[in-house]
RNA sequence: GGAGGCGUGGUGUAGUGGUUAACAUAUGUGCCUGUCACGCACAAGAUCGCGGGUUCGAUUCCCGUCGCCUCCGCCA
């Protein structure tokens, strides 16, 4: 008899002989009568044992997680006995002939408890805590999710195409994963951090439109939407300009999100970099937070603080954001917001509070009386709200009020529901670096400038933009891209601004720049982080729910004891010596 | 690299400078014929992460260390 679903049996099926096989998800023994719940990965059904039936005796040695095979008659439950919880609650299976597969340890992590154990026994026994139904539909909202992506792609005439694992060390961008060469000694290959390259030469090699789902490795430190090695879908095409990368990103999107019953509604909202900054200070803002920074330059003479008048003169700017209920924080609460931004070098939170008794807070005096009445109707204030005034360089400023902006979102739970994508274009081509003295990068070096900003390259290479963009949902950013540069002339002049020698690029991309010498036709990509979008899709907070064996914060992978040590032998072999202070 | 939180039967938690470390659940045994987180009774189950210190006495206080989580730095 052909096996079949036990949650897909429905009061449709009543009468009908079938085939389960599963697990023991939970047994009711009531010494006479006897209940067990089978569940497979569709569900569960009800299983009913009487103590006159031939399975009895194997029944009342049943446990949690036994694997078992059924084979019985579905019949209607009795009135009163259904249960509207679960999808089969309707139905039970009675008159069965019972199989003991396989027996179960008492296990460490139960997939019928209410609530789940620590996550770091859920990692030592992945495969217990997987059973868990929160897992199994995770895992199979991303297997649809991914699989939509492939049918869009596919629909749309892009090629699924494979790169190497292991590959050449790249210099920018992160920490690379090394893997040691046994054929030639002391040599390296990288795990790849993208197939940033390669995707590059599927252009030049004349394919137009690629994509792939692949695994990328960074080896940096972990957070909770960071794993040291993650899944992206990687999308190249040819011939194409901005709009139509956003446009294919945004049509793919849609059909992604349906997946987990999103209803898009196209074309996404879009902000330039400069009014994200403004606006939220951020270039990943969250739209469900209904609050935004306002410039106050106009208002600077509300204040009698020469400090503001000193931050404007020197080029600064005076910006606010309003903390709706915001009165009503004690003065610890505002010295934790004030550790929030020391990395922005501010050591406390210069505020405004509107009370009963009138303006309260640490900068209240430094309003001027006569101002008072039109600073709070231009801020918004209610009585009971307060707002935070900063004066100072720009982009630290915008960045301290994006923080805070999330802080007062967590605090007051400001947060609307529903969910908010956006664009974000016109990054910025290169930012400086202190640690290295020099412009970089802030996408990749291959990324083309915006056409309108080409001829201010030497002149004001940090304020030229960049044709990239970052596709935003919920604060969270799950895919960035850009068009990239096939013009040989402007990619050298972009790698003297960068202070790479003609020697340095020779050396780390002189494949790439060899490859261009050949007819290369304009093109530009996107990747999704993957893991990230399912996370948000689920709605997990991190991307080890959504990452069937994740390594914990430090890299272990507490199920298979991964990183371990080698046997001196590989080590020989490979002509590596391991330096006695990393010996534990 | 830095900051914070956590670590107590299988699991989740409580708790205390002092005799037997509590509760729930899971487990075992018995009872129970319509439960669905079944119920009732009894039993078993703990090196209080590890090392050191303070103390007459430490699971508790202190120091170190290890592990897990979150955040900052880092992540083109």
């Amino acid at each position: 008899m052909k096996r079949e679903f036990a949650g897909s049996l429905r009061a449709t099926d009543v009468g009908r002989r079938v085939r389960l096989s599963g697990w023991v998800h939970r047994v009711r023994d009531h010494g006479g009568v006897m209940f067990f719940d089978l569940r497979d990965r569709s569900g569960l059904c009800q299983i009913v044992v009487s103590p006159q039936d031939a399975a009895a005796g194997t029944a009342a040695r049943l446990r949690p997680e036994w694997v078992i095979a059924v084979e019985g008659t579905i019949r209607m439950r009795q009135e009163g006995a259904r249960n509207a919880k679960i999808a089969t609650g309707d139905v039970e299976l009675c008159d069965v002939a019972l199989e003991i597969l396989s027996e179960s340890d008492v296990p460490p992590v139960l997939p019928s408890a209410a609530e789940a154990p620590d996550e770091a026994v859920r990692l030592r026994y992945r495969f217990l805590d997987l059973r868990r139904e929160e897992m199994q539909q995770n895992l199979a909202l991303r297997h649809r999710v991914l699989q939509a992506s492939r049918r869009h792609l596919d629909a749309a005439g892009f090629y699924e195409l494979e790169t190497p694992m292991l590959t050449r060390s790249t210099p920018e961008g992160s920490r690379d994963f090394l893997v040691p060469s046994r054929m030639q000694p002391g040599s390296f290959y990288a795990l790849p951090q993208s197939p940033q390259l390669f995707k590059q030469l599927f252009m030049v090699a004349g394919f137009e439109r690629y994509f792939q789902v692949v695994r990328c490795f960074r080896d940096e430190d972990l957070r909770a939407d960071r794993q040291p090695e993650f899944t992206q879908i990687y999308i190249e095409m040819s011939f194409v300009g901005e709009e139509e990368v956003l446009g294919l990103a945004e049509g793919l999107t849609k059909a992604l999100v349906a997946e987990a019953g999103w209803d898009l509604q196209l074309p996404l909202q879009r902000l330039t970099y400069q009014e994200a900054m403004a606006r939220y200070g951020t270039d990943k803002p969250d739209l469900r937070v209904p609050l935004e920074i306002q410039d106050l330059a106009n208002q600077a003479g509300a204040f009698d603080a020469p400090f503001i008048q000193t931050a404007l003169a020197q080029g600064g700017v005076l910006r606010a954001l309003r903390a709706p209920g915001g009165a009503q924080l004690s003065r610890k609460q505002w010295d934790e917001l004030g550790r929030e931004i020391e990395r922005f070098g501010m050591k406390s939170v210069p505020y405004i509070a509107l009370t009963q008794e009138g303006l309260r807070g640490s900068l209240a005096k430094a309003v001027r009386p006569e101002a008072q009445d039109a600073l709070v109707q231009t801020l918004g204030l209610q009585t009971g709200d307060a707002a935070v005034i900063i004066a100072g360089e720009e982009e630290r400023v915008s960045l301290a009020l994006g923080v805070l902006r999330l802080s007062f979102a967590d605090q007051f739970s400001l947060r609307q529901s529903g969910h908010r994508f956006l664009w974000v274009t016109d990054f910025p081509l290169m930012e400086w670096s202190e640690e290295e003295g020099r412009a970089v990068s802030r996408h990749h070096p291959f990324t083309h400038p915006h056409p309108a900003d080409v001829d201010r390259l030497e002149a004001e290479p940090l304020a030229v933009r960049a044709q990239a963009y970052d596709l935003v949902l919920d604060g969270v950013e799950v895919a960035g891209g850009s068009i990239r540069i096939h013009e040989r002339p402007l990619q050298e002049r972009i790698f003297r601004l960068l202070g790479l020698s003609e020697q340095e690029t020779k050396d780390k991309f002189g494949f790439l720049l060899e490859a261009f010498r050949y007819g290369a036709p304009p093109h530009g990509g996107i990747a999704f982080g993957f893991d990230r979008l399912v996370m948000l899709l689920a709605g997990v907070p991190s991307i080890r729910d959504v990452i069937a064996f994740p390594k914990t914060a430090k890299g272990s992978d507490l199920l298979t004891g991964a990183p371990s040590d080698v046997a001196q032998a590989q080590l020989d072999e490979l002509r590596l010596r391991v330096q006695e202070e990393a010996k534990r």
